[in-house]
DNA sequence: ACATGTCGGTTGTTTTTACAACATGAAAAT
DNA sequence: ATTTTCATGTTGTAAAAACAACCGACATGT
């Protein structure tokens, strides 16, 4: 867990607190450090979770699969992103979705009640850390009001315009690199994947952007 | 603002507060009441807000207009309802959707900065409102999850059978008002408002359910 | 009593999307 | 080297949704 640090000291949940500092806090947080294959299950939807987890390794994807196969993602984390933060109050119920690694993955998990309760004095940046979880639940809750967003488009071609530029606002470049393949980004958006090729064609040949795999150029 | 002390301390907000504490807090929160006329905006897309608002009166819709005249509802907020939190942080950015009152309204709103930092010893139940206001962005995180569930669902009636349905779960009856009339129902859910409405007659006639204006009862 | 506006439902047409099936090229596995 | 697998693009067809227009019921205000 110890070449993690690096990666945990610069991620959201442990931003402003020192590298020694987040050594210690492994302990006071009892973290405990896990690794999934590509295509293994985090979490199922149905669980109850009381972790916390932050990722240090690989890319894990929030789906879900419905009756009839459709499969719809709610989300990518990737590394020094985490997952779980929505459900450390107490009455939260079970998990709505299924937490997949969408490539081989190293996961961290942190007891909720350590992070809320116990010894908030005993180690100096407690306090942070618990601010740092507001701050990023906030966040989080903005991005999904952003994907709303997306999906509130009517058509395909809005729905990617929407996002590929809120993407290139992201990244403050009019080039960028998107986290999924093709399926992905229909199971993303939540249209057919082949209709969705289809729109991307057109919007390039209509000159409106370029694209290579997942490199985009909007124009 | 008085006549609303009684509101507040039953909100998720003000959750274990007494009411006389409540009364107390409303000065060392510094609050301070708006009404709203039907149709009015309390909040515009593009504003920055530095207050966390709880409805006292009336009704709320958190909604989005695009281009072409498409509205699409992201959120309703009923009485004892907040608005806001999520924009706590202080790197939160703009907001991305307007808030209009659809009835009149009252709103209190409430300093953020205060909430936060000040006087965190000083009033008894401070701190009680900080974990009650973390758990608030918590559960309106899952309730974004779940409404993008919704939308995720590729057909109208898809849509409309996972929305009713988990309105009845949320109910704990399978007969149920829900806040919104049928123009509005279609812009929650992001669809056309005729389509859906045919759908949702054809669903009657199939007997999955039945209806009258805003009253539902699943079969 | 009448005009006005709103809401819910209905219908026909047009447009869009979903679906299925297949082609291609690149990468991975054997 | 070849076979297999996978991601992507393409096409035609079927299904679904969007759109527009209209009706009737009801409530409101003049």
């Amino acid at each position: 867990m110890k070449k993690y640090i690096e990666i945990l000291r610069r991620t959201q949940l442990f931003s402003g607190v020192s590298d020694t500092e987040v050594s210690a806090m492994l302990d006071c947080l009892q973290a405990k450090m896990f690794t999934f294959k590509k295509g293994e299950y985090v979490f199922r939807e149905g669980e109850r979770i009381d972790n916390i987890t932050v990722l240090v390794e690989g890319k894990l994807l929030i789906q879900h699969d419905d009756f009839w196969g459709n499969r719809s993602i709610v989300n990518v984390i990737r590394i020094g992103e985490m997952f779980g933060e929505a459900y450390v109050a107490p009455e939260s119920g079970c998990l709505l979705n299924d937490v997949v690694a969408e490539e081989d993955s190293s996961v961290i998990f942190f007891d909720v009640r350590r992070i809320l309760t116990v010894c908030s004095t005993a180690c100096r940046f407690h306090s942070m850390v618990v601010q740092n979880l507001f701050f990023a639940i906030s966040e989080k809750n903005r991005k999904l009001v952003q994907k709303i967003g997306h999906m509130s488009k009517r058509s395909t071609r809005a729905k990617l315009l929407s996002y590929l530029s809120e993407e290139a606002k992201r990244h403050n470049s009019n080039h960028f690199t998107i986290p999924f393949t093709r399926q992905q980004l229909a199971d993303f958006l939540c249209v057919d994947r082949s209709a969705m090729s289809n729109e991307l064609c057109k919007m390039r040949d209509e000159g409106l952007l370029l694209f290579d795999k997942n490199e985009f150029t909007l124009l």
